[in-house]
DNA sequence: AAAATAATTTAGCCAAGCCTAAATAACAAT
DNA sequence: ATTGTTATTTAGGCTTGGCTAAATTATTTT
């Protein structure tokens, strides 16, 4: 029936997912993101393609999707390495920049037992360390409504929601702000030509934050 | 300096291990236990001589036995293997049964740091679930003094210590019985040609055991 | 000791995923 | 429209860890 679905094809087809929320996946875009040679990527892309029922949707030169069944497999790994990340933060102690490397090597390999039973322990959570959602076990997705913390205006307050970032230095140093899910900020003052913002964030200090920052991390902007 | 250690040099590295307990592994039982065609075992066999450094001791024809650091690598995957079932018991609860599958699978991808967090978690165990012992963070191992449930006669006593099996039929077989590791047994009476074993345990009826079982459990017997 | 059997090794092959170098297609700019 | 640039694909190779079939070595039996 299914092909069986290798560790490999699943970065791939996670890579893809999140590649194409913004339309379609380029070939280049996702070498770069797999670290991998391009040529690598159109091979394995007309692997994908070619199977039974093919995973993605692909025409040379023109980008790639997944198809439904490609969609079922991300939202599965996904959910395995959103719900490892919170087991391993509330569970195990990590620390939130420590868990992405551990989730990336685990996902690939636990099955559906481990998943449902750290779903369980941890009363099934709706996001991970990093607010990013976690797929329902129906492989479910809440609609995303926030905006990023770089578009906000001084005067505006606003909740962070979800900060996009694998790289545990700046998940290091965004911790040591305080800028972290669920924290409230207020926009205190904008600059236009580098896009700096001055950001208030509750319990700590004021800080001046580059768009390297603000274009990472999302917020619910208060009514 | 190491070679990269694969899991599947990991597995075979696992399966030498146990099996030249007894002198030296044959290519035929590890390519019966990894299955795998002992042709594959000899290609392997070869590499891993071959490494710098050397994982085994192996000659043409004369079956194969562990390096140091090819020991040290096996003890480093059968820590993770029995820290992860323990785990897998203590904090996930899963039955005794189900864990050897899933140990197999995470043991070649967690980290030392998810290695030490799980241990501290359990308060550094002794033994898995089946009585195996874990080997410690520096990798001894205590000194085995168990004898095999089978050699036990008419009268004596004691203490389950170990159940050597990965067959989730025969574990829910033997959790069922109460043979688990901490039972305490008496040998009530012994059958000369078929090796049959009759044998009372503590707070379950009497019930007659064959070799099939009674040479895959490990007691201490009473002094 | 020779023959039969069993265990092991060699030789040659395959699939998965990666690579580089060369060819081609798409896109932008004059 | 032609040229240059960039993106993508093709072609050919490599490594890992398997496989089968045939050859060889070891062991057992007669």
């Amino acid at each position: 029936m299914t092909e069986s679905i290798s560790p490999s094809i699943q970065d791939y087809l996670k890579s893809i997912y999140s590649l194409s929320g913004s339309g379609e996946a380029s070939t280049n875009a996702l070498a770069l993101r797999l670290g991998v040679a391009p040529a690598s990527v159109t091979g394995m892309l007309q692997k994908l393609a070619a199977l039974r029922p093919p995973l993605v949707h692909y025409q040379k030169h023109q980008g790639v999707t997944l198809t439904a069944a490609g969609e079922k497999a991300a939202l599965e790994v996904i959910r395995h390495h959103r719900l490892l990340e919170a087991y391993l933060v509330e569970s195990l102690g990590y620390s939130w920049d420590a868990v992405h490397e551990e989730a990336c090597r685990l996902e690939h390999v636990i099955s559906e037992d481990f998943e449902q039973r750290i779903a369980e322990s941890l009363g099934h959570p709706e996001r991970d360390p990093h607010g990013d959602p976690i797929p329902s076990a129906n492989l479910s997705l809440p609609h995303d409504i926030s905006s990023k913390l770089g578009e906000m205006r001084p005067g505006q307050s606003a909740v962070v929601q979800r900060v996009r970032s694998d790289d545990p230095a700046l998940l290091r140093h965004l911790g040591a702000l305080g800028l972290i899910p669920g924290a409230q900020v207020r926009a205190l003052e904008h600059s236009p030509f580098d896009d700096n913002l001055t950001l208030e964030i509750a319990s700590h200090g004021p800080v001046v934050l580059g768009p390297a920052i603000t274009l990472n991390v999302f917020v619910e902007v208060a009514p």
